[in-house]
DNA sequence: GGTAAGCCCGTACCTGGGTACCGGATGCAA
DNA sequence: TTGCATCCGGTACCCAGGTACGGGCTTACC
């Protein structure tokens, strides 16, 4: 009825209570009612939000993206088209799927190097018989390990 | 016959002159002699170390990492059974594995949200159609998101 | 020998996603 | 009403992997 404290929304959600302060920061979760001494309470529907919050980092949005998302679902300003969750979703996927195959190639040379025996990279570097592309493997995406 | 300077070395491998004295602190790259004046004058091999630097960093390996497999290569201290290259390497491969399967698992995710049309996330969320499991996406591998 | 570019070192700052600490105020139950 | 848990705001810190700045020297070329 008044609604959960902080510390009974974090464990409801299984986030740190600092964590909380954090979004409302960051404009992630709205800012909540205030008890008369000034404590927050949050309605119900907060572990939703956060359970969205989590879901959406999860898939691969940053904490910008989910606030913008998040955004875009409550007051739906206009209805780009571009701006929905579908369109976002598929370029987040795209984006997702490049990480894949760009691991996929790291693996592939990772197994590579255990089936060769290499046993020192800057030796094997200076040899032509190691099978670790040195030269050409440096340049993939660039943010292939921020995911 | 001098030796590259830093700005030189730099260039050829790609990378930041500040990068250099970054890798001289964090011990990937060993002190290289100075000129009278106190240049750092790079060997040409330095060259090799450092593609080799990235292309450890780009199969996924810390610069801690990094620097622990230049050491082992280095003086090749006992040879170890556990410490070789090709073990570390093979541990690596498991880690990159279990990051492509769980990028999948989100692929997947993505994937069905886009062909479902799902266009708000937190009433989406609220609802049973939704094909995003809220509830079991966010408990994946808590590193999955820091290759 | 002058001048401009480059390098020196130490230190501070950046990104992203939080987490910790502090002194003081509040909430709740016995 | 007293005591203790919790919350408040503000600020500082953490991780990795760098990047930038500033004041002062060195190097190279003309």
């Amino acid at each position: 009825m008044s609604g959960l404290r902080s510390s009974e929304l974090a464990t409801a959600a299984g986030v740190n209570p600092q964590t909380l302060r954090y979004y409302e920061r960051r404009g992630l979760l709205a800012e909540p009612d205030r008890s008369l001494g000034g404590h927050r309470m949050y309605p119900a529907e907060a572990v939703t939000v956060l359970r969205v919050i989590k879901a959406a980092q999860r898939l691969g949005f940053t904490l910008d993206e989910v606030a913008d998302l998040l955004d875009t679902g409550r007051h739906r300003h206009g209805t780009k088209p571009d701006a929905g969750l579908r369109a976002r979703a598929q370029a987040k996927l795209t984006e997702v799927q490049a990480k894949i195959d760009d691991l996929q190639v790291i693996a592939a040379t990772l197994r590579a190097a255990v089936d060769a025996g290499c046993d020192d990279l800057v030796t094997c570097a200076g040899q032509p018989c190691c099978p670790i592309p040195f030269a050409t493997i440096a340049v993939g995406d660039p943010d292939a390990d921020r995911h």
